[in-house]
RNA sequence: GUGAUUGUAGCUCAGCUGGUUAGAGCGCCGGAUUGUGGUUCCGGAGGUCGCGGGUUCGAACCCCGUCUUUCACCCCA
């Protein structure tokens, strides 16, 4: 059998988990600097828990697990016979795949309301799938960086992640800038127009904007089937721009869009305050997909790179009432790991330092020699210095090989004159140049 | 889910208009060279031409299906 990957997914060697530990390192020490806890959630939840969370995109690309049991005779020959994959679905399969998140971790959360004290502040590492089609900066199994606090509908907590966002960015290197806005706005906004019903048509067609253009997105409405005169009014406000301040004017019969001013406008000046590298914007066309956000709305993209967004998120008032826990609003956001690092490797900011370290290894000469060679390897190791032996008495020009290979630098001969010596000879690869070396010697040599 | 695109040795790729036994470079294994590598030279192994069907005297090449790759749309990190 030929041996190959599931589509969308990949094999990381040893220096793509190094790089990738670089970045998940800056993002834990982040993290944890401001009072975030790490937590896991299962690869898997109960399908229930999943669907209906994402919108209707989402459902269709949750990944469904097959019952292991006969579920053959679960399913009616009703059903069979109309082909209905929704219902058939829920009989085939009764687990999926996590989406996201920020979902189990609501689960989490209710369902260990008692132990933990609010507001909760926690951050998770971990896979997560998509049954999407491959393309550039999209896989099936991805990794998502979380951040989340839920208990507190304190707008602080929203200028902090932006500040997080900034932080770990800039720590990175890597320029970005922070899309902010406020799903209250958007409702203000379908309000004012009289379009309140059709709102995720609107914010679908919103979102174009930067892609199509006015015209564009105007067309993309009227597809959509919205009113007519709406549609047009909404045209002259794009045509005169709509700032802040254009929408304070436009949304005085919203209280909804009100609010939703008057937060984006706390989160806005109090989050430029100490901002390092990124860029903080206003942006009303974002609108982001997954149905649950309810107030502020983030998404970063990457400078200088044409890639997706690299990380998103925003305040869900209400997500855990679903799991029977209710007046709790939460915020969180999410930084797309494998993204991140594509723009990482593209602008080449990855550094020097997070490949291997030294180390060196010591060749076989025979079975006597390696009983001594090992007991060099095993000070060494004692000492906290990276040192193997090549485990066979291979020919040396092989044994050289696979140190080239292996990019170890050093190369430690212990031979029949040095199975009872004090310093043995260290050659360094690199160089060729080869010294007598004692155990205090080559600690401080590889050590560097 | 829609529309394109890709697949030949471990890797990168040639392979003419359909015509004998499908090639190269790199890598791998062995030797020149039994305790000092990277160079060089010599030899060797390695291929169901993604898979299944069809057209043809004859298919890596043409047709259909399918899987896979990459890209765009949708959506998203």
């Amino acid at each position: 059998m030929k041996p190959s990957l599931a589509k969308g997914t990949r094999d990381f060697s040893a220096i793509e988990v190094q790089k990738r530990q670089y970045i998940m390192n800056v993002l834990r020490e982040e993290f944890e600097l401001r009072g975030y806890d790490p937590i896991e959630t299962p690869s898997f939840e109960n399908l229930e828990t999943l669907t209906g969370k994402y919108g209707e995109e989402g459902d269709r690309l949750i990944f469904k697990i097959l019952r292991s049991g006969d579920f053959t005779s679960k399913i009616d020959e009703g059903a069979w016979a109309n082909k209905d994959a929704k219902t058939l679905g829920a009989k085939v399969a009764d687990k999926a795949l996590r989406y996201d998140l920020t979902v189990p971790f609501a689960r989490y959360v209710v369902q260990h309301q008692n132990e933990i004290a609010f507001p909760f502040k926690r951050y998770q590492m971990q896979p997560v799938w998509r049954a999407d089609r491959p393309q550039k900066g999209r896989f099936r199994e991805f990794y998502q960086c979380d951040a989340d606090v839920v208990g507190s509908d304190s707008l602080w907590q929203e200028v902090e992640l932006i500040h997080l966002y900034d932080a770990a960015f800039t720590r990175l290197g890597l320029g970005a800038t922070i899309k902010v806005n406020n799903r209250k706005i958007l409702a203000g906004m379908a309000e004012v127009l009289g379009i309140s019903d059709d709102f995720v048509a609107f914010t679908v067609a919103i979102d174009k904007l930067d892609k199509v253009g006015a015209s564009g997105v105007l067309d993309e409405m009227t597809k959509q089937g919205l009113n007519s005169t709406a549609i047009a009014t909404f045209g002259q406000w794009l045509e005169a721009g709509l700032t802040l301040e254009a929408l304070s004017a436009l949304l005085q019969d919203s209280e909804e869009g009100k609010i939703g001013l008057e937060e984006m406008n706390f989160v806005l000046t109090n989050a430029v305050e100490g901002l390092q590298d990124s860029r903080l914007v206003f942006d009303f066309t974002l609108a982001r997909g997954l149905n649950y956000y309810t107030g502020t709305i983030f998404e970063v993209a990457a400078d200088g790179v044409a890639m997706g967004s690299v990380g998103g998120g925003g305040r869900y008032a209400d997500l855990t009432s679903i799991f029977g826990l209710k007046n709790t609003s939460g915020v969180g956001i999410s930084f797309g790991l494998d993204r991140i690092y594509l723009c990482l490797e593209e602008l080449d900011l990855f550094p020097e330092a997070v490949a291997g370290k030294a180390s060196i290894l010591f060749a076989n000469f025979g079975e006597a020699e390696a009983a001594s060679a090992y007991g060099w390897v095993q000070k060494l190791v004692a000492n906290g210095v990276r040192a193997e032996l090549y485990p066979d008495a291979a020919k040396l020009k092989k044994q050289f090989d696979f140190a080239d290979k292996k990019q170890v630098p050093y190369m430690a001969m212990v031979g029949t004159n040095e199975m009872a010596a004090d310093a043995i000879p260290v050659k360094n690869l690199a160089t060729g140049a080869q010294e007598s070396k004692t155990l205090e010697e080559i600690i401080a040599l590889v050590r560097g």
